[in-house]
DNA sequence: CCTAAAATGAAGCGTTTGTTTCAACATCTT
DNA sequence: AAGATGTTGAAACAAACGCTTCATTTTAGG
């Protein structure tokens, strides 16, 4: 139930200088229960006790919790005019499903994008692109497969580019080579694994610069991150979408590729020519 | 001028802790300036004096001074149904990179998503929920982490999904088993590799049920495959995109988790109470 | 490598806030 | 009219807040 429907339901019980306070948060579209009690107070031309005796008739604990509870109400008639229009449209299809996983798509992806200023990418991308120190690549449960794409899109355009794998070599010990001038990217999403922070960690602990892909909760390793990018989880499921953190990673693929410039095109050459090598060797 | 855009026009002359506030604001459509100071300070993981700083920073002579003009700018929001669309409009050409992006992505996942028809939604989510038969899954050189990743999903849905990578056992040899009743699930896209192809004829020589992902040019695994879907490529940059793939499975997440119901719903309880388990073993 | 400058957070301060108590007031009952 | 019931705000209080100071850490330049 959204705030103006409580408000309704236990309007039959108030008293005069509450209905008071009742039209002053309608009238101000309920910001008004943003402010302090004394300011809404002064507003209803109320006394503080009656704005607080409101609240708790709401069925609130306290003012600041009715507060935390109508900014979550207002966060969702901010991130509603979407649905509308999502819904609109799908009136003239017939399949719901799949045209509402596409605004959900859409919409992650344009706001996540949308955030993200022109300095920070750059900066990125003039880090990853910059072949006289070495970047190393790594991620959690999910996201390990993020940082792999990301691995080979980057292996092709310059070199010293690694993936930290848990393997007979652990992730940690392939750090040990990692130094002042060279780039840690770190894809952590929620359920921020401890192993992935501790690495963070360490590379900052010897002076890495680290580069951070998370979500809007902030991975703890943002504490200790240069850059930090941050990517919705939208999902049309009960589980966290990858999908914008996908189009951020090839959204820097596209920047790194330009700030690459000549030299990243000729090491694809090279590389296509060392492939073409081994398959006619081995295919004979 | 409105907040986002203040934020906008100061952001270059942010400190990396700033920009994680700014980071936080924008995640949550600028509301989580309406919380406290310490709040705040926690969900961007800095300090209060940093909270306080970027108020000043931003022009504010307090926080609740900032706090006052963002309530302001919220409600004009509320006021006008026109939100997202109006943001472009207030930069007008900025980082054409992430909005131009932003667009490519929103097109391609919303073509892809609109192709897929209901009947084959659900065939193969009926496919990939039904525990009786086992399901293979596979990629290629980039596709592959996203059969990892749909692996990853399905394990926690159902018993026998497997993922076929190249290592001791090829994935060739792992299939041997792979009956009339089995589901292959093959990612190939452009640059179709001869390796999975041959697989994938070779689980239709077996008469398994074969689900096929690709690009719109079609994989040559198309003429054997039971279910194709196809996704779009166009990213911003010389490659092909992933994220209409990575959108397609989430969606055939949703669908399968919708699928299978209850009996997903406690494999999911046992694998967190299995998981639980080995943490308190292997961390005492 | 070292040093100057910038960035950041811990601690503490004074203020404001939300909250409680209780007396004054209004309204309704008999 | 007098009491009972419900409503309201002034005052006092403890908790939380925003804010300042300053030492520490981090970054950048020679």
């Amino acid at each position: 139930m959204n705030f103006a429907d409580r408000i309704k339901k236990h309007s039959p019980q108030f008293t005069p200088a509450e209905h008071r306070i009742a039209d002053v948060l309608f009238s101000s579209n309920l910001l008004g229960g943003l402010d302090t009690v004394a300011k809404l107070a002064e507003r209803a031309r109320v006394s503080g006790p009656t704005v607080l005796r409101f609240a708790s008739k709401l069925g609130f604990d306290s003012f600041p919790d009715m507060q935390g509870f109508l900014r979550d109400d207002i966060q969702n008639r901010l991130a509603s005019p979407l649905d509308l229009y999502g819904r609109q449209s799908s009136q003239t299809g017939k399949n719901t499903l799949c045209t509402e996983a596409a605004d959900i798509f859409s919409d992650g992806i344009k706001r996540t994008l949308e955030r993200i200023d022109t300095q920070t990418l750059e900066k990125v991308a003039d880090l990853l692109s910059d072949s006289s120190h070495a970047v190393y690549l790594v991620g959690g449960r999910f996201t390990h497969h993020l940082a792999e794409i990301l691995w080979g899109h980057l292996h092709q355009l310059r070199p010293r580019a690694y993936i930290l794998r848990t393997g007979v070599v652990s992730p940690r010990d392939h750090l040990v080579d990692i130094g002042r001038r060279d780039v840690l990217v770190v894809f952590d999403m929620r359920r921020y694994q401890e192993d992935i922070v501790e690495l963070a960690e360490f590379a900052k602990l010897r002076r890495a610069t680290v580069i951070l892909v998370t979500d809007p909760l902030l991975s703890p390793i943002a504490r200790v991150a240069n850059q930090v990018l941050t990517c919705d989880l939208d999902a049309p499921s009960p589980y966290d979408s990858l999908v914008p953190m996908m189009a951020v990673l090839e959204l820097l693929v596209a920047a790194v590729t330009t700030a690459a410039g000549e030299k990243g095109r000729q090491r694809i050459v090279e590389i296509e020519q060392l492939r073409h090598f081994g398959e006619t060797n081995s295919a004979s």
